[in-house]
Order: C-alpha cells, then sequence, then structure tokens
DNA sequence: CCTGCTTCCTAAATCGTTTAGCATGACACC
DNA sequence: GGTGTCATGCTAAACGATTTAGGAAGCAGG
C-alpha cells in the first residue's frame, strides 16, 4: 500500500550497503570512484545504485560536508531582459562547475530583500551572487557578512559593503552617449530615468554631469526626469521633457527599456526618433537592435557578467581570504538610427 | 584567528541551548512558536537567537522532516521573455507558500535536461515544475515519476507523462489567428516556424491546419517553415516564404520573438507589415504591444502560468492522491496593427 | 502520604551521508 | 616464523536539526 517505487520508502545508501553487504562507508566511497576500493567491488556497488535507482541526498551530505553545491542568487528583478541575460548566464557558468542555482528575487523591495536573503541563508549556499535592491544599506547586507559566506556583488553594489563586484562602468558608459550627442551638436541633452536609489543610477548621472561638463555644457536640473528603469517611466519622462518651455534635442536614457518607452512617448508627440529628437538607451538588449528604427545604445557587456561573477565567487570560496576584487568593465557606444544632427531650431510639439 | 563572527564555528541550535541551559527540544520548539513551551522561555530564547545572529541549517532539518521547502524548477529557456515572465510568477507565487526555488535550465537539450534534473531531485525537492525540453519522451521523465516527487508541467507537456498541467490551449488559440485573417480576405496564409519538437508547436501546427479547412483552404506545406522560436528563424522564414513563386499574403507565427524577425524580413524586403503583408505573432510579452508596428498576437495568458502552475503543485504536495489534473487556459486575439485586409495582388519582392 | 493532573522541560532516537582511524588478510622478505 | 607493507573494507563518530515518550515539580484532594 505504499507509494512509488516497491519496497518501504526511498533506497539510501544504508539500504544498498545492507543489500550489498557493505558497509555504507564502502559504498559511500564506491559511489564516489575512490581509488580506496577495489574495482570489481566499486563497480558492483555502482551498477546496483543505477539498477536501483538510487539517489544521493545532497542534504545529508552537506550535513557532513559543509559544502552545498548551492549558489543563493538574490536578484532586484528578472523581467528586464538584461537581468533575464545575467541569469542565464550565471546559471550556466555554475551550473558547469557543478554548482544549482537557489533563486530569490526582491523586487526592489528592501525589506523583501531581507526575508528572502535570509532564506537562502538557511540553505547553507557555498556562495551568494547579489544584485541588490534599490536603497539598501551596509546594514541590510549585514546579515550576509555575518554568515561568513562569499558574496559576489553584481551590476550593481552597495558602497562600502566590502564585497567582491562584477559591473559596468556606468560613468564611463553615460559619458559616452553624451560625447557622442555633443559631437553631433546636440547643445540640450536631457537625462531620462535618474535613479539615485541605485548605484548604477547615481553613476550614470554622474557619467551625464561628467558629459556635460566636458563639452562645457551647463546642468540643468529640469532636463532630468526621476524613476525606476521601466517602460511606461520613459514614456511620461519624455512627455515631459518635450512639454518644457525650451526642450532638449536628445536625450540619454537610464536604460533601454526606458527608451523604448521614451520611444513610444516621441511617437505620441508626432516625431521621429533619430531626426526631431535623438536618443540614446543604455545596455544593449537584444531588442535594442532590432527595434524600429534601432536604438543606439551603449552595450554594458551583460552576457559577460555572468560568467565573471562566477569566477569571482568561485575563486573567494577557494580562497576566502583573497584580497577583494573588482572588475568594471568598461561600455561600448553602439550608434544605430536614433541619433542623429539636431534639427536647426528646437521642435515643440503642437 | 577564525573567520567573521566572534567565537569557534557557527551558532548552531546546541550551542545556543547549552548558553541557555536548555534542551535542544526546548529552543527549537521556542524558535517554532510551539504552544508546549512557556512563554517567558519562548521569548528569551528567541531573543537570544536573534542576537547571536543564529541562522536556521535548512538542511539538517530536512533531513529529519522529509520536507525540504524547495521547489525544483526546470525550464528549457529562460531568455524568451515569455519563460522569463513564467519563472518570475513562479518565484512570486512560490516565495509567498514558503517555498524557494532551485533553478536548472536545460537550454532544449534533452541530456543536459536529464543531467540538471537528476542533481535537483538530489536536493529532495517537495515538488517539480518542468517546461520539458524539445523531444523529450516520458522515458526522460521517467526517473522524476519514480522519485516520488510531485511533478507539474507548465506550458508545454510530454503527453502520456501521466502529471499535472497548466498550459494553454494552443490549437484553439491558432485557430484563432488564422480566422482573424481569414476574415480579413486572406486566402493564402503561412506558419512561420512550425516546431513538432514541442507539444505548442505540434498544437499550434494542428490549430493552423484547422483552421485553414475550417474555412475550407487546402494545407499547402510549402508555406510552413520548421525550426524554433527564435528571433533569426522568423526572419529566415519570412524571406523563404517571400521567395516563393506565389507567396502567401499573410503568415502566422510560432511565437512573438519568431514574429519580430519576421518583421524585420519584411522590412528587408520593403514591405510594411499590416498594409502589404499580414503577419500575426503568439505569445503576447511586453514588447509587442510597443513595437512598431504594434504586434496582432495571441495572448496566452502567461502571466496566470505561475500562481497557477504553482498552486496545482501545492494541492498536489497536499494530496499526492488527487486526481491528475489539467488546466488548459483559453487564449485571446489582440488585434493590432501588423494585420489587415490583403493588397489586391500578390507582392513580389524586387 | 498517596494519587492524579498540569505545566514545562529533557533524553534519546532519528534522518542519510562522510571520514578518520582501525582491522583484516594476503603476500613478500629476511 | 616474525615482521613489514599493501590493499581493502569496516566501525563509529560526527553533522544539526526535529520529535516522541516520559520525567520532575507543583498543587489539589482524599
Amino acid at each position: 500500500m505504499t507509494e512509488a517505487s516497491s519496497g518501504a520508502g526511498r533506497v539510501t545508501l544504508q539500504r544498498l550497503a545492507r543489500e550489498l553487504g557493505l558497509s555504507t562507508a564502502t559504498v559511500s566511497l564506491a559511489l564516489r570512484d575512490s581509488a580506496v576500493v577495489a574495482d570489481a567491488t566499486r563497480i558492483k556497488v555502482q551498477e546496483a545504485a543505477r539498477a536501483r535507482g538510487y539517489v544521493a541526498n545532497r542534504g545529508a551530505a552537506s550535513l557532513r560536508t559543509a559544502r552545498t553545491n548551492i549558489v543563493g542568487i538574490g536578484l532586484h528583478d528578472i523581467i528586464n531582459p538584461s537581468f533575464t541575460e545575467l541569469l542565464a548566464g550565471l546559471e550556466d557558468a555554475f551550473s558547469i562547475a557543478g554548482k544549482t542555482v537557489l533563486l530569490g528575487v526582491s523586487q526592489e523591495d528592501v525589506a523583501r530583500q531581507t526575508r528572502t536573503l535570509g532564506t537562502l541563508a538557511e540553505y547553507r549556499p557555498d556562495a551568494f551572487i547579489v544584485s541588490p535592491a534599490a536603497n539598501s544599506t551596509v546594514a541590510d547586507l549585514k546579515a550576509l557578512a555575518a554568515s561568513g559566506i562569499p558574496v559576489v556583488q553584481v551590476t550593481r553594489e552597495v558602497e562600502g559593503s566590502g564585497f567582491d563586484f562584477a559591473g559596468s562602468d556606468d560613468e564611463t558608459g553615460m559619458g559616452l552617449a553624451v560625447a557622442h550627442l555633443v559631437g553631433l551638436g546636440h547643445r540640450r541633452i536631457g537625462l531620462i530615468g535618474s535613479y539615485p536609489a541605485a548605484s548604477t543610477g547615481r553613476r550614470r548621472l554622474a557619467g551625464y554631469k561628467a558629459g556635460l561638463a566636458a563639452a562645457g555644457l551647463p546642468f540643468d536640473p529640469t532636463l532630468v526626469t526621476d524613476g525606476p528603469g521601466l517602460r511606461d517611466m520613459g514614456r511620461q519622462g519624455m512627455a515631459r521633457l518635450l512639454a518644457l518651455d525650451a526642450p532638449p534635442t536628445a536625450a540619454v536614457c537610464f536604460n533601454d527599456l526606458t527608451a523604448f518607452g521614451a520611444l513610444m512617448g516621441l511617437q505620441a508627440a508626432g516625431l521621429a526618433a533619430g531626426k526631431d529628437f535623438s536618443l540614446v538607451g543604455y545596455d544593449d538588449i537584444a531588442e535594442a537592435a532590432l527595434w524600429h528604427p534601432a536604438l543606439t545604445t551603449v552595450y554594458t557587456r551583460i552576457p559577460e557578467y555572468g560568467p565573471l561573477a562566477a569566477k569571482l565567487a568561485l575563486a573567494r570560496m577557494a580562497d576566502p581570504h583573497r584580497p577583494v576584487e573588482r572588475v568594471v568593465l568598461t561600455p561600448q557606444l553602439v550608434i544605430r538610427a536614433t541619433t542623429g544632427a539636431p534639427r536647426p531650431v528646437a521642435p515643440r510639439p503642437v
């Protein structure tokens, strides 16, 4: 009257050992190809294991070895294609290294992040990969630090946390975008999606300011719109910029999603991107190249993050005492069709 | 000279108990708010736990309780936005139910899927959510079935596997798309992205055929292009259709990603979607509405899948003997700008 | 003083592995 | 035959929690 699989309960190492007339030690060693067990025995054990459908219980093994082969990944969001790509890269890289991913999503909510990371910690991952929720502080990550488990921050970082970091040089990237627009002749350049709640947002804002300064242009706060990097926000931000008395002739965006929204805003105002108004995105997700018109944007080399962060994590697992490492990739400007020289006279919507 | 956190090693239940002068039994019960322990004791224990930074070891607990609160999620892909959305929905729903997600991605590779699911199984998840890789057979999932762990298939299914299933009525959905095109006056309608390796592909093909038959139109295999649902494939498929002696005037696509590629193919041929050629996507991912021109597509109600699959899984955990349940959502046609009446004369590219 | 009942807590078994250290037997060597 | 060396496999103690059966203490009632 038992559930699936004949016999009572699951097949464990002990049962296997009893049935084979061996000790659990020998069976355990045999299954892991230890050289200390005779070939004949090893083969016999492995065959029996396969035949009986033995599946090791890693929880039990981890209890003994203090290694779970789990990596806890805590992301602030996975819907944005750039973070999906990050997650996919991480999963792939860790999978190759024999680690399995335990996933937690904070949805930009610090309280939820605390809860989620706490839960992940209970599974004793060998390492954490974290992209902190907006407004996270060092204190919010203190519990992680106290756990003694290696932590690698990816994309975003909490300054002063003292963890390894893999990300992109946001300041330089945004500087490239602004310089490109300046080179085309633009003098009033907006920023859609200032997002100081995240380190990426702060640095992109800094890059924007630096870019203006390098061109001798003044920083005008009214040309900056706030909000997280979502489509809606891009659209609203663009609407606000266009409604100004002296609207900008171009804008850089916090990310590509924002840019897509901004493009809709342009379209709604009857303006053509690349002609009436120039727009630069950020990230270079797959859709950017396919969009119509194709989006000029800054490539942050997202596909490299996953493997990179995984490498950092594996290195720290191997040597917890190695110096903190920060890998900052240099982004690249990708010029497509949404940027061009400004119209002689600044456009005003009717 | 020890690592972080004072004292030797981590703080365990036993240590906590010793320091408090209590037994581990009492501490364990107190931490879980058992009514059997005095209020004063309970509070004292919980405060001490917090103060000492105690983090329960779920691996150890699971060993005893045979419950891990882990859900193994094996997806064939997570890059496609529709599956990202699925994953996000699953994570959210399970997180609310107190379950944590252990992730595995097969990348459409059956061998990799076998490996991945095998690894996930070693962590003894309370349930599996699976979207099987293309060409998976019942045999490929037999190991899962034998494990005695509840399995819920989502989106795709392996016929005859006998697992619960949450998905969309693909046949009806594709029928809607074809009927819409027929209603606009189209008589030669292609299918870009026949994908018989997956149940979704087979059913969408069936729906395509049924739609044609319902309109009294013949099925012409040359109007069908093969391949997985990726952008490149859509572009190539469209190129092939347009190169035919008698090209179709419209086409349905396996999914939105394919449709985006197909739109590029149209553009490359100098044709305007919705005017020179009508195109219908499938899924209705966020980009579909924002694309230019906005994509007519079939909404498969993806956001509902995650919570739905989670519900099925939780129900089966609660009662492993309940009858197998298949929930099939009815999709909806979303008419936007890529479809219209056919041109009097079939277009030919130069 | 005994019995019976609460209330609060403990001892000990248990889950399924890993691993340090020891036992055994075979064989060779002197 | 005593001794040393190997190869092989076993014993037993962890790992860190949960849980069941039961014990000690206090108190009431006879």
